[in-house]
DNA sequence: CTATTTACCGATTGACTTAGTAGGTTAATG
DNA sequence: CATTAACCTACTAAGTCAATCGGTAAATAG
């Protein structure tokens, strides 16, 4: 299941595309258009800035921007980027400690192939194909 | 991602298909070949049973039984039942209360194309495909 | 210079889920 | 009738999720 996060990040980003005129916009103007805690929604977004989705600038006038064009934003790493994992098991996360029943494991290649599938229709999908 | 109820699941049925001989099996033999805690077993095995993949019988010489020929489990089977719903969000779950922004919502049509690909992925899976 | 706006930051919380464990009772058979 | 095995209810420790609370730092408009 992809949780908030993941989900409100994508409605940001949609949101800031939607609305874009080349200026920051407040954090405040997104939370009230998309109904969306905006207390909640400063902590999803100062992890989209870590991760390289948008720029802020605090003060009078700050905001939010898109720091590129919104055909250059893949769902795939999105959702990478703050679900922490799109994978299906433990054991085929980035970070996964080597499983030791791995060689012998039948049901590996199942997962590893639908990670795959994942993998690819997310990175397939752009924001741009959601405006 | 998928939990402990649908792995081991799987795992269940691929070790008494692998060791069937035509009579039951005791879950104690299943639990010691795949190193799993037998006491939790008992309570994926129950859900199991209760959701027609596999019949069990009480007392001396029982145990539990395939009640198909293995082509005829899919794994999306196995999983919708252990895991309770696949939905990658949860106004897609079967069980979902409408969500009032459904109409408007710019994702839902993304999450219902991944939904679609990974039930027909699973569905296409079944358990002979495993051993 | 100062009031306002806005991002940024850390801690906490209540509800829920997960992966088990504990301790039995019932059913069947050799 | 002793043994084996399923079946059943309850509990728990740890972790995650979706927030909320109460601030501090930075930038600008007037």
């Amino acid at each position: 299941m992809i949780s908030t996060r993941g989900r409100y990040a994508i409605r940001v980003l949609i949101d800031m595309a939607e609305n874009d005129n080349g200026s920051y916009i407040p954090l405040k103007d997104i939370a009230a258009r998309q109904g969306i805690s905006k207390k909640y929604l400063e902590i999803i977004v100062k992890d989209m800035v870590a991760g390289g989705l948008l720029v802020g600038a605090s003060g009078k006038g700050g905001g939010y921007k898109l720091c590129r064009k919104p055909e250059d934003y893949s769902v795939g790493e999105i959702l990478d980027l703050m679900e922490g994992s799109l994978a299906t098991v433990a054991c085929l996360a980035d970070d996964a400690e080597p499983c030791p029943r791995a060689s012998e494991c039948q049901t590996l290649p199942l997962w590893a192939e639908y990670d795959k599938l994942t993998h690819d229709f997310f990175y397939s999908k752009h924001l741009t194909d959601l405006l």
